[in-house]
RNA sequence: GACCCCAUCGUCUAGUGGCCUAGGACAUCGGCCUUUCACGCCGAAAACACGGGUUCGAGUCCCGUUGGGGUCACCA
């Protein structure tokens, strides 16, 4: 184990920041911090054409909803430009790499073939031996690195455990390309060497990578660093996830109503544990993390386990701030805020996500007069509409306006009628609410407020 | 196709050779509670892919089969 654990995430700004990337962030944050390690943040922008700033700003964006933003500044990887470069000519000067003339073209032209006949579409080699005299002029070479052809390339893995590939089943892979600048196999090599990276955690995506950039270290002579290559997320159907399949960026998950601290909780699950413990606050995380207790099959999200998941969440958050979460999605002015004060605890509990809560709440945060769903007009038949104008007439009379007043009022009546709580409330509710559902209709009453729930009942019993 | 990886309830998982009559969570179904819906509580159904070994003993180790996945760019 190296004295000092560094991490980092690495994405490229070509899209937003996605489900997976999130959990490779949480892994490598977690990792660092339980042992005083660095965890960075490194934004590969070498494809200068697909990068763009809205993604890097997606991304940060993204990274700090779920406080996975990194210490130190995030280092983007096209400032060390020179420096690949300079390694790249290096390899060439030290004759382990090569100028290559093969055009794109060609290459194409002879992968197609070797496909069609069922061969390896692996580079051949060609210029590897050929000397420079022999090179065209009107083609610019692009430089490829002399990776040894027999023997195998292991990796040991922390997740994956020993991973051996026979060096004959790599080819010479392109480190330079013919406009001069770098690869990804290359920049990524370079970089996590001179940032000083001890653990590259990452997806089983570039498992295959690590192979090549082993041969890059091994080249270089350098420490290759220790890889852990956790499972991918798979979509519901059980493949990768594509912006075909589900793959939302993080921001989806805001907008779903989705709480930061339960999305990492889901993703922290999904592919980790500790024994059977379910909810686990980040700061247990930190300390029970462990890489060799991520799991190696690929997991599948799974919506309904993050709603009940978020619901556990929603419940333990301060209700001023779940309120400044509602007005995200719904205005909210000062009657209904003090409505809402009133009534959102028993209504956070019907509720899993902020979406739903809106939902559950809509009756709050509308004025006079309540639009009445079908279902509920059932109730307000010709008794109801009885029973509701005489209850209003009791309650105006109620000197305070407290739940156990409102409740007691009621009872009396109902006991006087000789009819059962339900006979009423259901009228009740429907009048006031507009809805067959909500939470206790003496707490509804209540945080309506006196002249707004009488006023909701005349609108319907006249 | 080649190479690599994986395999426990529908899903996420516990399990590191005897503690497993395979545990937990979500979802599902039933019951209780109840002014409705929820919450909560109690309970049920539900899995070691298959076939061979190794072993006194295998979900756990080995091999094969099957199934699933990932990678094969002058993208990252």
């Amino acid at each position: 184990m190296p004295s000092k654990i560094t991490t980092r995430f690495a994405p490229s700004p070509t899209g937003y920041l996605h489900i997976g990337g999130a959990r490779t962030a949480l892994f490598n944050m977690l990792f660092a911090r339980q042992t005083g390690g660095d965890y960075l943040l490194r934004i590969e922008d070498t494809d200068r054409k697909r990068s763009t700033p809205e993604a890097i700003k997606a991304i940060t964006d993204g990274l700090e909803w779920l406080g996975l933003m990194p210490d130190k500044k995030p280092v983007y990887q096209s400032k060390n430009f020179e420096q690949h470069v300079a390694i790249a000519r290096k390899l060439l000067a030290e004759g382990k790499a090569y100028h290559c003339y093969s055009t794109p073209e060609e290459l194409q032209e002879k992968r197609k073939k070797a496909r069609a006949e069922g061969r390896s579409i692996r580079y051949d080699g060609t210029w590897r031996h050929k000397t420079p005299s022999e090179a065209p002029s009107d083609v610019q070479p692009v430089i490829r690195l002399k990776a040894p052809t027999t023997g195998a390339t292991v990796i040991m893995d922390c997740v994956q455990g020993e991973v051996k590939v026979d060096n004959s089943q790599l080819d010479d892979m392109i480190i330079l390309r013919s406009d001069g600048t770098p690869t990804y196999m290359l920049s990524v090599v370079v970089d996590d060497h001179d940032m000083k990276i001890s653990h590259v955690i990452r997806g089983d995506d570039h498992l295959t990578n690590a192979f090549r950039q082993t041969q890059l270290f091994n080249a270089l002579g350098w420490q290759a660093p220790i890889y852990a290559h956790i499972p991918l997320i798979h979509g519901s159907d059980g493949t990768k996830m594509s912006k075909r399949h589900g793959a939302l960026g993080i921001e989806k998950y805001r907008e779903m109503g989705y709480l930061p601290e339960a999305l990492i909780n889901y993703l922290l699950r999904l592919g980790w544990s500790h024994g059977d413990d379910e909810i686990i606050s980040i700061k247990q995380a930190v300390e029970w993390f462990k890489l060799e207790n991520i799991n190696k099959g690929a997991a599948r999200f799974d919506f309904g386990k993050l709603s009940a998941l978020n619901g556990n969440y929603l419940q333990t958050i301060d209700n001023d701030i779940v309120i400044q979460l509602i007005g995200k999605h719904s205005k909210i002015d000062k009657t209904f805020n003090l409505r809402l004060k009133k009534g959102l605890s028993s209504l956070k509990n019907k509720s899993n996500t902020i979406l739903e809560l809106c939902d559950n709440a809509h009756f709050y945060l509308c004025n006079r007069p309540v639009s009445i769903e079908a279902d509920a007009l059932k109730f307000l038949n010709s008794d109801a509409l009885v029973y509701l104008e005489e209850i209003k007439t009791r309650l105006k009379f109620l000197s305070t306006w407290t739940e156990e007043e409102i409740k007691s009022e009621i009872n009396h009546y109902i006991r006087a009628k000789n009819l059962k709580l339900v006979q009423l409330a259901q009228p009740l509710r429907a009048a006031i609410c507009g809805t067959t559902v909500s939470p206790s209709i003496f707490e509804v009453l209540y945080a309506l407020g006196k002249e707004e729930a009488l006023g909701r009942i005349s609108d319907v019993a006249r």
